[in-house]
RNA sequence: UGACCGAUUGUGUAACGGCAGCACAGCAGAUUUUGGUUCUGUCAGUCUAGGUUCGAAUCCUAGUCGGUCAACCA
């Protein structure tokens, strides 16, 4: 690092991988290269913890001036299919990285994976092992007690080769003999005390068809194709620490002295609370139709919170703002608001759109006159400009912006009361209606001609308690309007002895059918986010059509009023 | 009761033997034609016990607590 870097102010300390791999870098290891790789198994759809860990490898390499393969790690034919490739493939970019030329699978490498085991067996390193996988279990011991010696351990070399010849002409069943690796029963980890290497499994591939009835293994996979690629940090979750002794193990086996060699770096995998973040589970709540889908808004998928209407700058924020350590953590979803309100607040839109109408009358404005007010498209931006939204003698109000016997803190519409139109005037409630049930249907209200909003005048500069957001009723749209909350109520769904499921969160979806936007509204493309005023923040569902709207609420607004509510602190 | 990993305000994350900082959340206030934004202030932390040292969150020892590992999954 040189003086001048160094001397920036504010410089970001490094996390532990980043000073790994710097000093990696000033030993001359690996040619001073730094390459990375995502390798997601293509069994599901991605979640927000593997955009931690695709913000994690792709970033490393663009701070280190180095590359990133994304790699299917698809040696399991019984859970892997394209549909899960595609999606993944979708994610990676929507989110703002490329990856290094074409895709790469582990099932590229099967053929080298292959000669390479024949290497080990030839070497004396592999055996053949007829047993059950029930004797293999047992015999592998538990961790506190040693494991003993498969009896086909020490069968003669000439005789493994043949056998794993026929394993790979698909002479035996599924379950009938496994090849091993011969390292040591009586390790004190585990997945040291001779691993299996490969399996019969006659299940076509998604990629390679029917051309191998045996696949290998995860760890007698994963390493190697590291190497194959020329990647020097492999990245993975604390989980597969213990196996990386495994790793380096059938790495000696195979390495070249002055290649380069992959180094497993293992950090804490994401937590969010309210959420579940296995794939399992989450395919569970697929499958029993209790999510409308992978993508469906509630879900902490990415293909999910990119329909919600998360943004990839504000889910990249998100990964910085965590950080990388390996303890293990439990991120507050209110990170997550954040990382995703502060994004839109400087994008997005303003509009206004009610979501529970209530129709207000103004008395003294002119029968059937239309004005149309500029507005300002977005406080935040100096170049965002203005727009026109029609305004006339009925409006809609929001239901909540009304109360005929408001507490004392209680700043907006009520009898007698006075608040300002957003970019239009100051009215006043004079009087209400209601029907047979005593719900109000009609604001009556008189407004102040004088005090439109940027006319200069002296009523325009008023100050009144509060300003609320309109349509007006003729110009407006309707919206079905979608509000979602966290999928469950309970903040460990999964920490508990009872299943996750019953911790779902029966209000999660809101449907609201009666909404009014304005006209501007009718006209937009997926994908752009607004904030509704005083409301949140929306965009089009992949189900919206041009005659039938429909917005998701990506997530509110900041509301201390609710929260005073909530206090009972509003009087 | 084995091996490995970890432990810093409510939640995350820095400090690499020398003033415990930052973000989110919370609280209080200012500004505001969004009860939004912005701004200011504030609350709150080194798991325990020893040791090394002029000096320990940091190094050592022991303990406590938490996590991971016993799929022909990844």
């Amino acid at each position: 690092m040189t003086d001048k870097t160094s001397n920036a102010k504010a410089e970001r300390s490094l996390n532990f991988i980043e000073q790994i791999i710097e000093n990696d870098l000033q030993e001359g290891k690996n040619k001073g290269i730094v390459y990375t790789r995502f390798p997601p198994e293509p069994n599901g759809y991605l979640h927000i913890g593997h955009a931690k860990s695709i913000c994690l490898n792709f970033g490393l390499a663009q701070k280190y001036n180095g590359k990133t393969n994304l790699r299917f790690d698809d040696t399991n034919p019984e859970k892997e299919e394209t549909e899960y490739v595609n999606s993944i493939m979708e994610d990676v970019r929507w989110l703002g990285f490329e990856w290094e030329g074409e895709p790469r699978y582990a099932s590229d490498y099967f053929d080298q994976i292959y000669e390479w085991t024949v290497k080990l067996i030839r070497d004396g390193k592999a055996y053949i092992d007829e047993q059950t996988a029930e004797q293999i279990s047992e015999q592998k011991g538990v961790p506190t007690r040693p494991g003993t010696e498969s009896p086909y351990r020490n069968r003669p070399i000439e005789e493994n080769m043949q056998l794993f010849d026929r394993m790979k002409n698909g002479e035996f069943k599924e379950g009938e003999m496994v090849l091993r690796a011969k390292i040591h029963m009586a390790s004190p980890n585990m997945h040291m005390r001779d691993p299996i290497m490969y399996r019969i499994l006659h299940k076509p591939h998604h990629r390679t068809g029917d051309k191998w009835c045996i696949y290998p293994m995860y760890d007698w996979a994963h390493g190697e194709s590291d190497y194959i690629e020329g990647i020097t940090h492999s990245v993975c979750t604390l989980e597969f620490e213990v196996h990386r002794p495994l790793y380096e193990w059938f790495l000696e086996q195979v390495y070249t002295p002055g290649d380069i060699k992959p180094r497993q770096i293992e950090f804490a995998r994401l937590n969010l609370n309210y959420t579940v973040m296995s794939k399992r589970k989450l395919l569970e709540l697929v499958n029993t139709k209790l999510v409308s889908g992978w993508d469906d808004p509630r879900m902490p998928t990415i293909s999910g919170l990119r329909r919600r209407g998360y943004t990839p700058e504000s889910l990249r924020n998100f990964a910085d703002m965590i950080g990388i350590a390996k303890r293990d953590n439990v991120i507050d979803v209110s990170l997550l608001e954040f990382a995703i309100r502060e994004d839109l607040n400087k994008k997005a839109l303003r509009v206004m759109g009610v979501l529970n109408p209530l129709k207000v009358v103004l008395t003294n404005y002119p029968d059937g006159k239309t004005e149309y007010l500029p507005t300002e498209n977005n406080p935040e931006d100096e170049n965002g400009g203005l727009r026109d939204i029609p305004f006339s003698k009925e409006l809609y109000i929001e239901q909540d912006d009304f109360m005929e016997n408001p507490p004392k803190k209680y700043f907006r519409l009520s009898p007698g009361a006075e608040v300002r139109l957003k970019s239009a005037y100051i009215i006043k409630c004079e009087s209400l209606e209601k029907d047979e049930q005593g719900n109000i249907t009609t604001l009556y209200c008189t407004y102040d001609p004088d005090s439109k909003s940027g006319s200069g005048t002296e009523a325009s500069k008023r100050k009144v308690k509060a300003t609320i957001h309109w349509v007006s009723a003729p110009h407006a749209v309707d919206a079905e309007i979608r509000l979602y909350d966290r999928l469950f109520s309970d903040a460990e769904p999964d920490g508990h002895d009872a299943d996750f499921k019953t911790f779902l969160n029966p209000d999660s979806l809101q449907i609201i059918t009666t909404a009014k936007v304005e006209p501007a509204l009718a006209n937009v493309d997926k994908n752009v986010s607004f904030q509704f005023m005083r409301l949140g923040y929306f965009c089009l569902d992949k189900e919206a059509t041009p005659g039938n709207l429909v917005f998701n609420r990506t997530v509110t607004l900041k509301d201390t009023w609710t929260k005073l509510v909530e206090k009972g602190d509003v009087n």
